[in-house]
RNA sequence: GGUGCGGUAGCCAAGCGGUUAGGCAGUGGAUUGCAAAUCCACCUAGAUCGGUUCGACUCCGAUCCGCACCUCCA
C-alpha cells in the first residue's frame, strides 16, 4: 500500500512520491509569536506531527521546516506597547510555543527559523524579482509584486480573477498599486514601526509577511521541494503568493503537495477573542486537563474536516485513555522480564496492517484509532479465556510502541510508585486479609486523594495512576 | 457575487452500492467484601425531495440548513 495524500493543488489524492525518492522536505507554516498559541494554532502544529510520524512510519525519512513569525504588525504593536524591544518580547512567546509543543508530545521539527534572522534573503529574493520584472515599487516607498505578470496566479486558490473585485476586503487606500491584489514584498517604513526597521536597496522598511516564507524555504529545503502545509486559511492569500514569488523567482516548481487542514471550532463558530470562545492551551492545562487529553482531542477527527471542540469530549478521552491505559498495562504485566518477543497473538496479528491501510488514506485516523480499539477489545476477550505468554505480550508491547510513534498517545503517563503509596497498598493488603473493611476502605480513599486507584484481582491488587 | 467544506444513532466520529466501524455516555447481566477494571448482551443512524439500480447512508440532480475563505487569522 501506498500513503496517499489529498493535494489542495489538484484537489485529489494523490500518493505521496518524495522528489528524490526516500526522503520528504516539508514545510509548515508556524506561529506568529505576538502571544500564546491557541489551540485552534496547535490543531495545525498537531495534523502536521501526525502528518511528519506517519510519513517516518511509512519508511521515509523527513526534514521539517516550521518558520517563527517574529516580525508583523502584531509583534510589532504589542513590543512597543509593552516598551520592549522587538527580539525580547518575541522571546517569551517563542519560549512558550516550544513549551507548549513539548506538552503536547509534538516532535520537534529540523528547523524553526525566525524571519528576523533571514532579512538578507528576503531582500536577495526581492532582487531577483525586481531582475525578472514581478516587482515594482510604488510612491510610498512600499516594493509590491504584480500579479498580473504571473498567468497562473490563482492556481491555488482556484481564485476567480474577474471576480476578486468583489471582494469583501480589497483596501480601498491603496491606489498606488497597480492592481488591487498586489501584495507588498518590503513594505516602507512608517512611524508606526518604532526602531524595527531594516535598510534595503529600495530604502529603509520591513519585509512583507509572505516574503519571509518562500525565502526560508528555500533556503532550507531547496527551490524545489515535497510538501507545504498550514491551515485552510493560508490557501490563499499566503500560499498563492508564496507561490506565485517563489515560482517567478526561481523559474521552477515550489512544492510538489499542498496539503491543509480544517478548522478548530468551538461551539461551532470559529475561535475568537470577540465570542469569547478563545482558549490557550495553558489556559486548558490550568483546568486540570493534561497535554495528552488535548492531544487526543486535537487528533481525533480527521485533519481537513473542521473539529469542534468542546470540553465534554475532553472528559470522554480521559475515558477512553484510561482504558487503553489497563490493555496496555496487562501487556507489560503479563510481558514480565521477557526479553524475547515472540509471535503476536491471532487477535492482534492484522492490527498494523488494518492501521497503516486507514492511515495510508489521507491520514484516516478515525479509521485507525478504530483498529487498535478493536484490538483492544478481542485481545481483553480472548485473554479472559486464556492468558497471554509472556513472548507474546512482549510482541504486543513492542506494537504498542511502535503505533505510538505515529500517534503519540498510547504510551501512558510515567507514575512511579513511592515508598509511601507501596507502604499504603502493602497495610491494606494486611487489612483484606483480616477481612478489616472499614480499615481497607479508608486506605484505599487515601490512594485516591494520592492519585491512585487500586484493583483486587486474581492475582492480588494493583495499582494504577488515576 | 466567487470559492470550498459539511449535515450519520443521546454526544463525538469513519468506511462502504448489498456484510456490527470505532469511542464516550446509558441499560441489563457475570465478576467483586464493596468497588474498580474486564467480559457478555442491548441501544443499529444517515437533512429533505426526486432519479439511477435487483438493491443507496454510499452514485446523480434539486432543495433546505450550518460553517469557512475572498489581501497579511492555523
Amino acid at each position: 500500500m501506498a500513503f496517499r495524500i489529498y493535494n489542495t493543488m489538484t484537489r485529489s489524492k494523490e500518493e505521496l512520491v518524495p522528489l528524490d525518492g526516500k526522503h520528504v522536505r516539508m514545510y509548515t507554516c508556524g506561529p506568529t509569536v505576538y502571544n500564546y498559541a491557541h489551540i485552534g494554532n496547535f490543531r495545525a502544529y498537531m495534523f502536521e506531527d501526525l502528518l511528519r510520524r506517519y510519513i517516518k512510519f511509512c519508511g521515509f525519512g523527513v526534514t521539517q521546516v516550521q518558520n517563527l513569525t517574529d516580525v508583523d504588525d502584531k509583534t510589532i504593536r504589542s513590543s512597543i506597547e509593552q516598551g520592549l524591544p522587538l527580539r525580547k518580547y518575541t522571546k517569551k512567546y517563542i519560549e512558550a510555543f516550544f513549551d507548549d509543543l513539548a506538552k503536547l508530545n509534538i516532535e520537534p521539527a529540523e528547523h524553526y527559523p525566525a524571519a528576523t534572522d533571514h532579512i538578507p534573503e528576503m531582500i536577495a529574493l526581492i532582487e531577483t524579482l525586481f531582475e525578472k520584472g514581478y516587482a515594482y515599487q510604488s510612491d510610498d516607498g512600499s516594493v509590491y509584486y504584480s500579479i498580473d505578470k504571473f498567468p497562473t496566479y490563482g492556481k491555488l486558490a482556484r481564485l476567480d480573477r474577474e471576480g476578486m473585485q468583489s471582494g469583501a476586503r480589497v483596501d480601498q487606500d491603496e491606489y498606488d498599486k497597480d492592481n488591487a491584489a498586489d501584495f507588498a514584498l518590503w513594505k516602507a517604513y512608517v512611524p508606526e514601526d518604532g526602531d524595527v526597521v531594516w535598510d534595503s536597496p529600495w530604502g529603509r522598511g520591513r519585509p512583507g509577511w509572505h516574503i519571509e516564507c518562500s525565502a526560508m524555504s528555500m533556503k532550507l529545503l531547496g527551490e524545489s521541494f515535497d510538501l507545504h502545509t498550514g491551515g485552510v486559511d493560508n490557501i490563499f492569500p499566503h500560499h498563492e503568493d508564496e507561490i506565485a514569488q517563489s515560482e517567478a523567482a526561481t523559474g521552477k516548481p515550489y512544492s510538489k503537495y499542498w496539503m491543509h487542514c480544517g478548522y478548530l471550532v468551538v461551539d461551532g463558530r470559529k475561535m475568537s477573542k470577540s465570542l469569547g470562545n478563545f482558549y490557550t492551551l495553558r489556559e486548558i492545562l490550568d483546568m486540570g486537563y493534561t497535554g495528552r487529553e488535548v492531544r487526543y482531542e486535537l487528533l481525533s477527527a480527521h485533519y481537513r474536516q473542521s473539529l469542534n471542540f468542546a470540553f465534554k469530549s475532553l472528559d470522554a478521552n480521559r475515558a477512553a485513555l484510561k482504558r487503553l491505559d489497563e490493555f496496555y498495562a496487562n501487556m507489560v504485566e503479563a510481558a514480565g522480564t521477557e526479553t524475547e518477543a515472540g509471535k503476536l497473538p491471532a487477535w492482534a496479528s492484522g492490527t498494523r496492517a488494518a492501521f497503516a491501510e486507514a492511515m495510508d488514506d489521507d491520514l484516516n485516523i478515525s479509521g485507525a484509532m478504530a483498529t487498535i480499539f478493536d484490538m483492544v477489545h478481542a485481545g481483553n476477550k480472548a485473554m479472559a479465556e486464556a492468558p497471554i505468554t509472556g513472548k507474546e505480550a512482549l510482541a504486543v508491547s513492542n506494537l504498542w510502541k511502535e503505533l505510538d510513534a505515529v500517534l503519540g498517545i498510547l504510551m501512558p503517563p510515567e507514575g512511579q510508585v513511592d515508598p509511601e503509596v507501596a507502604g499504603l497498598l502493602e497495610a491494606r493488603t494486611v487489612a483484606r486479609t483480616e477481612k478489616n473493611w472499614a480499615e481497607s476502605d479508608r486506605i484505599r480513599d487515601r490512594l485516591a486523594e494520592l492519585g491512585w486507584t487500586v484493583k483486587d484481582t486474581p492475582e492480588g491488587p494493583k495499582l494504577r495512576k488515576l
